[in-house]
DNA sequence: TATTGTTATACTCTATAACTATA
DNA sequence: TATAGTTATAGAGTATAACAATA
């Protein structure tokens, strides 16, 4: 049905193949965007079951093991607006998974750590993400992973 | 002033140190959305003076190179909704960028081409688009830059 | 003066459902 | 019965400006 347009174009390639072929083809920042779309995705659906989002539950990773950050620490690492982390962390905060701290030395600032709670339902998610991360590049090789990563370090921290 | 709530920390390290080497430094899907926010970024200023969103860049880009690809083709390889497609092709076709082509061998579908309108914006487009990646990733080796295209692919198109 | 957190607002993007015309 | 395009709507994400408290 789809393939009756395909095979009256000029070429014997479908419609999807000259995509694929299209300018966008070597464009690192569309397979960027659609890569990161995929991931997404299955990040959402993996957290889903612990009624997380992926900001919120990188926030959590980010006050995990004594971190320490300040709202404005966090907000540049993801870059978000600081008053995006606000409204983030009165929900996380709301629900018992971290509390704000006054920092004793700069009464402006606050610093997010976890409670117990927290700490618990993270571990639990992080998990839940690395198996949908691994089932989502199950067909790379270790290696290819291992690099993936490393360039992709590169580019996310370009400093 | 920020280093003095850093130093106060039990480690010697400031929390934005901490912060990389937390449970997200080697989470590809961190990386992926942290890279694509960069990159998104760079592609908007650089769009920025051709009225192009980054969308409709990339819609551009399928469209260029008699490429015919029905609005359905579109938003499977963009990832988009079908419904999303509708108003981004009516803004480029208000604009004179493309047109919807009736699809001779199915009432139901709109082939979608470029005008030479299209044509010369598109062209200029693309150079602005490229000159701005390769300063984005200017700290890379071509043969890294290669590498991460050819990674990215496998993640971006898993089939 | 500059910075942290905060509130408010508007805009873009994303996700979903329902409808029509065709197949 | 299924598919292409369309309309409508609500929710999530993004960007910006202004303010109070503090440095």
């Amino acid at each position: 049905m789809k393939s009756s347009r395909d095979v009256a174009g000029d070429s014997g390639a479908s419609a999807t193949d000259r995509m694929r072929a299209s300018a966008l083809k070597d464009d690192v920042s569309f397979l960027l965007a659609r890569a990161n779309a995929l991931s997404l995705s299955a990040g959402h659906a993996a957290l889903a079951p612990f009624n997380l989002r992926v900001r919120s539950y990188s926030i959590l990773a980010l006050v995990a093991d004594d971190i320490r950050p300040s709202q404005r620490d966090i907000a540049e690492h993801l870059r978000l607006d600081p008053s995006q982390v606000v409204s983030l962390i009165d929900d996380l905060q709301t629900r018992g998974l971290v509390k704000r701290d006054p920092d004793p030395t700069d009464r402006r600032t606050n610093v997010v750590v976890m409670t117990d709670e927290g700490r618990e339902l993270f571990r639990s998610a992080h998990d839940a993400v690395r198996a949908a991360e691994r089932d989502l590049h199950s067909h790379l090789s270790p290696d290819q992973r291992e690099r993936l990563s490393e360039l992709l370090l590169l580019v996310a921290f370009p400093d």
